[in-house]
DNA sequence: TGATTTTTTTAACAATTGTCAAATATATTC
DNA sequence: GAATATATTTGACAATTGTTAAAAAAATCA
């Protein structure tokens, strides 16, 4: 329940951290706290935030050609989640990222994160290994999109990942498969 | 035209390598040669190595469900390459990664690759970036790839990669569009 | 160069998925 | 709990994309 307890327990997924290294990570937060819906970041604006969040999950969207939402990821706590490109090249973001639930969050800025990276070898360690995870994550949802039809894209979704689909909406669910919410619901129920 | 030179250019890129750190990088690789369409990774292999090349391009690729090869990315020299989720997970590929051209590359081992990391900071901030750099082109090809129709997709990847696009034979670019090579010659047509 | 292989195009037709509009169902808020 | 807002389902129809098979074009190799 205690963000601070959460934050140094994931931070010790990835490396043994001694005491003053979390100490220096979580002392350069900022405690927040996001409402369901409330945006994190909106599409256009410049991404220089991370947070860091134990409860709750976060979309990303954007508009499509016909201007329907297509949510593009989905975080479950516990993670970092930041608009990535945006934060990595200084650039708009093309995404916006909100809140699904009211969540606390703890939130640092890229200054920081730099800093640390420069200061405590072991945060870039974090660094790489959370920029490793993002890639991995993304190649998965590649792979889920590329070369199979709508309903194995539903079905494998629902076999990796059953617990989180039971909590996302379906319409949410249907653009991160690349369909409709019309399509997805004709897909459930011909497969019930 | 120098593997080496170019090899040292490619990692200044990314930060400030002492002549020390850019040697002991170099002397951990392994020179070797691809003929085009030798395969690098097979899908369903262990990946432990990285590659860098200074010429020609590489293609992932797996097959659909119904047996068609389905490229999901290129990579472009110079560039480090792997099958990441492979490399740093250390399980079986899911993608098959080809040589589309000849091509003389250096290779390197995850034990060497973890080594450097662990001696010289420095290299492992160009592993951070190119974690980052990975993460940054699916998220781009994700955001291809929802939302918008097929034409607008081959129009985007014409106008942000055109001298690529040159050189990729059409029947991969379909299927990293998500549509058959038969969709995109009709595509094509339509346009001019 | 000529032969062979690979790649791209074309056409007819089938299947999948999208669009629009309305009806239900489910959640949320006061 | 009633009222309001949000989410899901349904149906009729349209548009897009896939499939298959064959022809044409281009690239490769001996």
């Amino acid at each position: 329940m205690s963000l601070k307890k959460d934050f140094h327990d994931y931070l010790s997924r990835f490396v043994n951290l001694k005491e003053e290294e979390i100490s220096a990570f979580y002392r350069k937060a900022t405690i927040r706290k996001l409402k369901k819906r409330e945006h994190f970041v909106k599409a256009g604006e410049h991404c220089s935030n991370v947070l860091f969040t134990n409860s709750g999950y976060l979309r990303f969207y954007h508009l499509s050609e016909n201007g329907n939402e297509i949510t593009s990821d989905f975080y479950f706590a516990p993670s970092f989640i930041t608009s990535y490109t945006s934060f990595i090249t200084k650039s708009q973001s093309l995404v916006s990222v909100q809140a699904m639930q009211d969540m606390e969050v703890l939130e640092f800025s890229r200054e920081d994160i730099y800093k640390l990276y420069a200061k405590y070898s072991t945060v870039q360690t974090i660094g790489r290994m959370i920029a490793e995870q993002v890639a991995i994550n993304s190649e998965r949802h590649l792979f889920l999109l590329l070369g199979q039809s709508a309903e194995t894209r539903y079905k494998e979704l629902m076999e990796k990942y059953p617990q989180h689909i039971q909590s996302i909406p379906l319409q949410y669910i249907a653009s991160y498969l690349g369909i409709t919410k019309e399509s997805l619901s004709r897909i459930r129920k011909s497969i019930h």
